[in-house]
DNA sequence: AATATTTTTTAGGTTTGTCTAAATTTTAAT
DNA sequence: ATTAAAATTTAGACAAACCTAAAAAATATT
């Protein structure tokens, strides 16, 4: 089937605040897409017409498995290009976001598919997120964020789920990367913050915010 | 200014037809655009109130000074992206030109500046095309076909302006592709077929159709 | 339980880009 | 110079995707 750019657009967003809540409902998607509630109705009644949406009115809605299919399609793709803006054109972290979000609805199969050789099959974008397969399969791997490693244990960046400026400033500044190796020393409990030590560097105090937005895998 | 993925078509459609023509008709434009000549009507008034078009009611129409530098913008990003999809992704020749249409709508500048650069600013496309740089600048190569020329001159293919699937065929069985050294033998005035030789093969016969759409240029 | 608030949907309108059919202008032919 | 034909434009409609304002349903409050 075939899907307009502003469709794809629904369906990634319903796919994304499904990661969060088991149903979505029309006042989320509405902010999630900035667009008003009455136009998220319109595109719903259209999205059921095609089949890839448990909708009920009032009730909220979700994707059912076809619907899933498409929207892993579209994240292989968004992920796919920005790990290609990242490691071939050598854009910052912060900066591909939104042109991977204009890519990604070009629509050739073969060219992902070409896409994803040149790149070597990468695993993970370059916010350390999971790229689908061509069959919408996903690896996924317990997220468990810095806030919630034990004291002394040494961990390695796997994610980061904030992909501001901001957060690419601050990790910049401690060297901490997808694949750095990180020692949790000490957290406390007064306010959530986390000395953690990266390399030979000097220990430094992780605010929990950011602790929590880190996520780690280990050895 | 910007502009949609319909007036982008349009532009770059006017465009090319002004290679070709001093001024473009509304009926050449709607049967290259595929579409209505009433429709072409409605865009071109909303081209000439963006100013980029100069344009007389039953007159015909031409960009001006403006409207040529987003087309040449247009064509750049086409060119680089199918010089992308043959050299980096593996395309054959004759699939790129459909999904170059759609990647030259993605508008990053810094986008097309980077992939230029990894690209490592190459000068002409796929077909041999020449790619403007980033101020719209284009070298033109001066256009001699091998039907055009002389007997026992030895040239070098420098594009190919049929850049159909039917036509690659043809020319990856004479082994010619763009900078391939190709001597003319002899030209045959009753068809207007030639005869040329390719690096050591046996000599072959190209018709006239086929020798008006290869370039080629000296030494 | 009745009322107030919030959420969601409907009704009706706008813009972009398309279309058909009819009117107008230009070009060609007698 | 008329008339016929072709090209172009206008008029009026339509679909997609959005909007505002009002109605309806679900949830929260008293």
């Amino acid at each position: 089937m075939n899907f307009s750019i502003s469709e794809e657009n629904y369906i990634k967003s319903i796919y994304h605040l499904q990661q969060q809540t088991e149903t979505v409902t029309t006042n989320s998607l509405a902010q999630e897409i900035q667009t008003r509630p009455a136009s998220v109705t319109d595109m719903l009644k259209k999205l059921q017409v095609k089949k890839i949406l448990e909708y009920e009115k009032y009730k909220g809605f979700r994707l059912n498995a076809t619907g899933n299919k498409v929207a892993l399609n579209i994240v292989r793709r968004h992920r796919l290009w920005e790990y290609f803006l990242v490691t071939k054109l050598g854009f910052e972290w912060d900066k591909v976001h939104a042109i991977a979000e204009e890519l990604e609805h070009v629509s050739s199969f073969e060219l992902i598919q070409k896409l994803d050789t040149f790149l070597n099959y990468p695993q993970t974008d370059p916010h350390g997120d999971p790229i689908p397969d061509k069959h919408g399969k996903v690896r996924n791997i317990k997220q468990l964020c810095i806030a919630e490693v034990p004291e002394k244990k040494t961990v390695i960046v796997s994610s980061v789920s904030n992909q501001s400026t901001e957060m690419l400033e601050l990790m910049k500044h401690y060297n901490l990367g997808i694949g750095t190796e990180v020692k949790i020393n000490k957290r406390f409990s007064f306010d959530g913050s986390v000395e953690i030590k990266v390399a030979k560097q000097a220990p430094c105090i992780l605010s929990e915010q950011v602790a929590k937005n880190i996520f780690v895998h280990h050895d």
